[in-house]
DNA sequence: TCCTTCGTTGCGCATTATGCAATGATGATT
DNA sequence: AATCATCATTGCATAATGCGCAACGAAGGA
């Protein structure tokens, strides 16, 4: 659409990575070094990108301010944190997590760390495999029929582990069940040896606004243990979705 | 230089401001409705904004992770924190700011809350005022000469209260004077009753890297008091510059 | 059901971004 | 300290790309 723009976009999230020089950039972009640097200039103007004493480039200070304020345009994320540390205290100290669908893919919007030091690669702002984790099957699974077959099909089924989802047939299953039960689990289908129950908070419409899911590693919990924690997790999300319906005051 | 660059990130500094309709976002960029579309679906497409049900244009997730991305390659951060909490549990719970110099500015980098229920206006990100704070003052005072007087000239000496230094020739004294002492004040130049000292953290070659600043309304401490608490942001600066130049290890 | 409002698409024009080649600055090496 | 090498920067000609226009389509309200 706007090729000049959608490379600049590039280099932003490239520096995500880690600083990088002008060449990079530019052989990264497959462009002209002097392309690079003009697109790189407009960005330090606005401080986008921040440039070191070495001529190496970094994401820029304003992007603080922009995460922050977009974090803080996600009024769900502030209703539903008090729920979800008190759901975390109350599973004992486990990993939960907070997601919402946007352009076809399931953002993670909060995380409140686990108390045991088992590491889950998942950060706020990145997606969520939507085959292979309790938030994905719980955002697609609610999604207008319409758009649910286009994300279905827009689905790498990737294998994580032995147990990932392997096809779309699979897939709907598994969704049918989780709209019938109101939620669903992940069993070391995206990292061996963690299961996860995940649910939805809804809307005064009933429409699913986001997910919740509580992540235990196997050595603390085996797998029927963790699906115990379901009436937990399904009381943290009604009562997120209750104080959602009636934040207006 | 880029255009339709410039123009969308003019778009992402709007919407840090709120949600906006496509035809808003035209207006204020003084374009075609078209035009400001295009821009719109391509930072779409990498989620640097959100499009909300009734075609409100948001803040996107990218810059969620983005913004947690760009703090954490600021390496300072890291390594102040724990100081700033300790600078700001001795000084009895005063707000505590980390800014450093970026491309003509101060900005924000860390902030430990009051815990005096005073609220002061700023936020990581976003540019602290370089002739009215504490932080302001130290950067600029440290940058090489000729920089400087760009930055100088540059600077709009708009009074915030009536104590604010009103003019080029004033502020050069009050750099001097923060080099030759090594710290500074800002006595109720930024917010009326708001008094701050402010210092430097420094590099292994001695260049100014940060600066660290205490805020203190003057209904808990008056002007004197505050200056009573230089020995302590010394100490916390001194400690931050020691732990910057011993952390490869 | 009609009307209004707002987002979307196709198309021709020219503004704007691009690549090249030469220049200037910075730092490393001998 | 001097030379070389590397890397950023500038001017300029070309055409590709982004732009505005106008017509279409969809959605929501009266």
């Amino acid at each position: 659409m706007s090729q000049s723009l959608s490379r600049a976009l590039r280099i932003l999230i490239e520096l995500g990575e880690g600083e990088r020089s002008l060449d990079q950039v530019a052989a990264i972009l497959e462009v002209h070094k002097t392309t690079a640097m003009r697109l790189l200039h407009t960005l330090e103007a606005d401080r986008f990108v921040r440039r070191d004493d070495h001529q190496r480039y970094h994401l820029g200070s304003r992007l603080f301010a922009l995460g922050t304020m977009a974090l803080a345009q996600h009024a769900i994320r502030d209703v539903a944190q008090p729920h979800l540390a008190r759901l975390a205290a109350e599973t004992g100290g486990q990993a939960v997590h907070l997601a919402a669908y946007e352009n076809g893919a399931a953002i993670y919007l909060a995380k409140v760390e686990s108390t045991h030091s088992v590491r889950m690669y998942s950060r706020v702002g990145l997606p969520a495999a939507l085959h292979a984790t309790a938030v994905g099957k719980v955002l697609v699974a609610d999604l207008p029929p319409g758009e649910r077959d286009a994300v279905i099909a827009g689905i790498d089924f990737r294998p994580f582990t032995s147990r990932t989802i392997a096809d779309a047939a699979g897939y709907r299953d598994v969704l049918a069940r989780t709209r019938e039960q109101g939620w669903v689990e992940d069993a070391g289908e995206h990292e061996d040896f963690i299961n996860c129950v995940g649910a939805p908070v809804r809307d005064e419409a009933g429409r699913v606004i986001a997910a919740v899911s509580v992540s235990v590693p196997d050595v603390i919990l085996p797998r029927e243990g963790v699906r115990a924690l379901v009436p937990q997790l399904l009381a943290a999300t009604e009562a997120i979705s209750a104080d959602w319906a009636g934040r207006s005051s």
